[in-house]
DNA sequence: ACAACCAGTTGCAGATTGAAATCAGTTTGG
DNA sequence: CCAAACTGATTTCAATCTGCAACTGGTTGT
């Protein structure tokens, strides 16, 4: 999938590297699932992504400088797969993406929920998302609102929700 | 490219239905290049799309209700193009793409200075710009503000400048 | 020792992509 | 009226991409 380049233009260039259909669910997963290792990308993913597309996706993405890897110290097999500064910018992409499906595709209420968080938090909370994917990508310091909690708290709250019996 | 349905996630339908390479493509040329018939759409191309590929993503589009198709009155063959409400509300999801290409890959000046007109503009700008749409594709009241002017001659400006011999 | 786990790799069939050529109907210029 | 150009595609074909399943070589826990 190496391109040469077709045109200078951004949303072109953001295509070439991010316009395919599993990239952004790979960064979706580490981001909103915060899975870090490839196990937990491959088996954990809701869309069933295969081993050698998740391999190759992880690879492209590192090369482009959008994701980084390093070792496990806890297991000489692993990597640790993180965020970088340049994919932590992409939570408004993805919130303007989650919106959008939200209103003009068939989501379920249990996906879509941390969506519509998002989008109601608006610019603001997606600056606080972006701090705390710096400490936890990155290393910078815990902020001290945890967006992740919020929207993992939403989501938790609705599938506790329709899981009553009634 | 027909899909069965990965999950009800808004991120994953959004990629099921734009997440290749020239889908969004057509869309930005439609809606920033005014581009309305197959033949503008082929040959005014900064990417060069091919013609069979262009056929299914207009076709494909159109299926999804992103786009219609009307004929044109001056030539029985000519089909008119326009975006519909459901593709006129990717316009903040197209300046957020543009904005982050702008920062993260090695864009022209020339084919970058709308998306830093837009970015810049922020949701008011958008929505102007989704107003003039409007009225460009859905016959509706045309609004007094035209973005479009605006991206154009700033477009033609950079041009201009690069051009100047010196 | 051994089973489970780990991150991938390999092989393969089928689908998708893209370049180039081609198509048939429509309009235009002379 | 007729030829050339234009229209929105379709066809052909090689190359690439996708996804499934099996497999590899190594690590870890018991």
């Amino acid at each position: 999938m190496d391109i040469v380049q077709r045109s200078g233009c951004p949303i072109n260039l953001t295509l070439e590297m991010l316009g395919d259909r599993w990239s952004l669910i790979v960064i979706r997963d580490l981001m909103f699932g915060n899975r870090r290792h490839f196990r937990e990308l491959l088996s954990q993913s809701e869309e069933g992504i295969a081993s050698n597309i998740l391999a190759d996706r992880l690879r492209r993405l590192t090369e482009n400088g959008l994701l980084s890897r390093r070792d496990d110290p806890s297991h000489k097999q692993k990597g640790i797969y993180s965020l970088t500064e340049p994919s932590i910018q992409l939570v408004p992409l993805l919130a303007q993406m989650g919106a959008w499906g939200r209103r003009h595709t068939r989501v379920s209420e249990e996906l879509s929920i941390r969506a519509e968080l998002l989008e109601d938090g608006g610019p603001d909370m997606w600056a606080a998302f972006m701090d705390e994917l710096r400490a936890l990508h990155l290393g910078a310091p815990v902020p001290e609102r945890s967006v992740f909690a919020e929207l993992q708290a939403a989501y938790l709250a609705v599938v506790a929700k329709n899981a009553e019996p009634r």
